[in-house]
DNA sequence: GACAATCTACGACGTGCGTCGTAGATGTCA
DNA sequence: TGACATCTACGACGCACGTCGTAGATTGTC
């Protein structure tokens, strides 16, 4: 089975991917911890998202007592890079023109300065493909 | 009812609405020959998808014949405006920065000539907002 | 008025994902 | 060893959507 080409990773996956990332490797229960009790959700949830992720081959696991010690088993860059790929598709599926001015749109009413974030990005982007 | 206040939309029903959005209005048959035939879609599936935009109030109907006529019941703008308020904070739910970054990376791998656009809309928008 | 063509209405199924609940396995401790 | 806590395995449900199929209504045509 392909281990490393993420389809696609609902929202509560994410969140725990992004935790696993952070930490490194931990239990389910640690995950929850984190990411699930703060938002009011039941243990056996976030297992379940592990073990999904899990049949996805996004995480690995490894027997520790008890209980599993998980860890990723997928690079964060390349998930995002898919995730974003899989986002831009998605919006700009029609014509790209129009669909950029509306994400600068939405981008600027979220918070302005995320503009000059994407300013920066822009410009570092097109240096460095400038020397290509 | 929130007429008005698109939640979520699917791929298919967004592409139904963008073909609406074009041709201001039309029936189910000349949606589905635009949009649903060429992909290899059934008839029925054009309709129903047709019948959840109605029933969400995306679009408005009225019967000539035996047949409906169906125009959009939003701006494109506003439901444009929330799909990408949507698909950005999906984005960028945890840290704005590193998103943002893998988003113009992912834009510059698919086409890098919308950096360049990217670029344009960042700028425009910075330009207005220093008048505001 | 009967017929064939066309539409809509609507139910159904599959998939992805969030969300729980329960049962059974496993480990801990007195 | 027995009681108890904790984990995992797994099935279930709901919802949103894509996707069809079928049945019933509507219409134009002999």
């Amino acid at each position: 089975m392909g281990p490393s080409v993420p389809s696609s990773v609902g929202n509560l996956e994410y969140a725990v991917l992004v935790d696993l990332w952070k930490r490194g490797a931990g239990s389910a229960r640690q995950i929850y911890e984190q990411v699930g009790r703060p938002s009011g959700l039941v243990y056996t949830t976030v297992a379940k998202v592990l073990d999904r992720l899990h049949a996805k081959n996004l995480v690995d696991r490894e027997r520790a007592g008890k209980a599993f010690i998980y860890r990723p088993a997928v690079r964060r860059e390349t998930l995002e890079r898919a995730r974003a790929r899989q986002i831009l598709d998605r919006l700009l599926g029609t014509e790209a023109q129009p669909a950029i001015a509306t994400l600068v749109d939405a981008m600027e009413s979220k918070n302005p300065e995320l503009l000059d974030e994407l300013a920066r990005a822009v410009e570092a982007r097109r240096r460095s493909r400038r020397g290509t």
